[in-house]
DNA sequence: TCCATATATACTCATTTTGAGCATAAGGGG
DNA sequence: CCCCTTATGCTCAAAATGAGTATATATGGA
């Protein structure tokens, strides 16, 4: 076994979030933006249908630290300096980057979690922000729940449990159905967004699955419904998408990272529309406004603001002190039964 | 720049925790465990003190997964066969391992989190369990305040604070000692071990900062003092340690994973000294049992077992069906004010 | 035997937190 | 001024939480 074995490619890959439109997007690469020794890299998933994340491949001789190759590939590919960065896992299974399979190295990708305020003119001009539920439409329950749930998910999943010749695995597949998608005794967990997109997955429903040849080609409307599941992307950035947008839901609720979103002053409905873009789902206003100033997260600038439509709104920006004090809350979504 | 510059050899820790006799703790290799293809990799370390964690160089030809490389590591290296197993965090600092500080390639470690119940002659003879507060004493708050925070470690870092030239960083430097020791108007919070952990690391006041020559020479005890900080650990192996500690504190709170560390069944009070070893607080009884069992987690066996030395307690095991239900919750540690 | 001492388990109670809704305030546009 | 809209203050019941009290049932020894 030779050292030339042993050695690996990282690559580095961030999903950029921020919020316009009342809608969560993310940075994708610009094509013609790579430079010319990354392209070779960098080309080969090209092949495959769809959208990409920034990223590229680490150079341990330039970059003292993995965040600062991140910074510098997404700055390259997007015009986009990234402020607020988490690592969120690092994905290592063979076959599944499209250099691999035609013979090349192993590559490792470490995918990153970065949070930008977007909003009016920060992005420069060119930067490539696609929405988040563009790729997942079964994600956004803000308006309830989605039609393509009831209408082309369930049913599908149904088919693909009865598909089982074995009983136990027929009621696992059905058992996890409504785990994911709230049916019957379940409830929505908004979390849940990459236990979703496997599931979908490995029930040959989204296009990627069939892209890579799992795909259940038996049902003949396969292709269709995978049209309705949302824009497939490159190799298996909708998984890391997925990863990151669960994460981020995730920690929305234990840590204010809202706040990175937001461009330093705001309105508390601004703030809550935010935090429903994200969450994708609604809130209700007054708990919403009770919990984020009892937990001291903001604090009002003295400015009203009468372009609302309605009453002025008071101003307020973030309080960043919170973190040091007694305990650092997040802003906990819970999901009313009826909407406000 | 050549194709060889840019690869990096990545390494595959584990954090492998279980609990025993009240006290959490973690696998470490085994001295002579090593197969010869890989010490010559794994031995530069050893010239710095300290155990090591187990882990080994990732080898994409073996390895169809990173966690399959890990675990082959971890059973190599401890004769331990892993359970639960979950991705940590990837370390890819330039010079945090030693081999690099010779001029070695670039390594990046893949740290895992790993849960086992070892009780009862489930180990393997010759696995080498070490206790988790033998290397962070200032965790363990189950007895009230650990001495070692109000003697040593708050005068040291006010010392700290004081030396800084910048009143607004002495400020900071406070601030961040009262939020991670919950000093004054600050409260403990078990979840911040890796901040905690980093503070001590930053003022110079364990043994790897001095080590690694960040040390602050000037105050004479300091190596006194170092040795009431625990035992340090090889390279960074105690910050991926702390990482991990934090990691689990935090999951134990939102989902099942205790029951990761317990034998098959088991007394609410034995699942409760888990719950507190490893979160280092203590719970309320009446409050733990309520909780856990109002969750739906746990179910009765029927058996009672009287050799508990009071009133026979019922025998429980998990209830695993929890996961796919409603919401999937886990054991809120909530520390009272005074202990039961 | 009976008691002291454990732990186990059931229940109570006040306080806080949460979910939901009502009511009023204050802008703009007819 | 009326009406629509959003902002903001306040109430209220239900649920969750923190902290006990009370009682049950073992063991070990006086």
């Amino acid at each position: 076994m030779g050292h030339e074995s042993e050695s690996v490619v990282v690559e580095l890959g961030a999903v950029a979030v921020t919020v316009s439109d009342q809608s969560p997007r993310f940075l994708v690469r610009q094509e013609g933006s790579l430079k010319a020794a990354q392209a070779r890299f960098v080309r080969r998933g090209f092949d495959v249908a769809g959208d990409a994340l920034p990223s590229g491949q680490f150079d341990p001789e330039e970059h003292r630290t993995l965040e600062i190759g991140l910074r510098a590939f997404v700055y390259q590919q997007t015009g986009v300096r990234l402020g607020y960065v988490e690592q969120l896992y690092t994905f290592g299974d063979r076959g599944r980057h499209p250099v691999e399979r035609e013979g090349g190295h192993r590559v490792l990708s470490v995918g990153y979690l970065a949070l930008s305020d977007m909003s009016d003119g920060q992005s420069p001009s060119g930067a490539n922000w696609k929405s988040m539920y563009a790729h997942f439409p079964w994600e956004d329950w803000r308006q309830g729940a989605p039609q393509v749930v009831a209408e082309e998910i369930v049913p599908a999943l149904k088919a693909w449990a009865k598909q089982s010749s074995d009983s136990d695995e027929q009621e696992l597949r059905l058992g996890r159905m409504r785990g994911c998608f709230g049916q019957e005794a379940a409830v929505w967990d908004e979390e849940k967004v990459l236990e979703r997109y496997e599931l979908l997955y490995e029930a040959g429903l989204v296009a990627e699955a069939r892209r890579d040849g799992s795909g259940l080609d038996h049902l003949a409307s396969a292709h269709v419904l995978a049209e309705k599941l949302g824009l497939p992307m490159m190799s298996d950035h909708r998984r890391i998408l997925a990863t990151a947008m669960g994460r981020l839901r995730s920690k929305l609720k234990y840590r204010p990272v809202v706040f990175e979103l937001m461009s330093p002053t705001f309105t508390l409905l601004e703030l809550q529309r935010t935090v429903e873009a994200v969450s994708g789902v609604r809130v209700h206003k007054q708990n919403f406004r009770r919990l984020v100033e009892r937990a001291g997260l903001v604090e009002a600038t003295g400015a009203v603001l009468n372009q609302t439509g309605g009453r002025p709104a008071a101003e307020f920006r973030y309080r960043p002190e919170v973190v040091h004090e007694l305990v650092a809350p997040g802003v906990r979504v819970s999901s009313p039964r009826k909407f406000s």
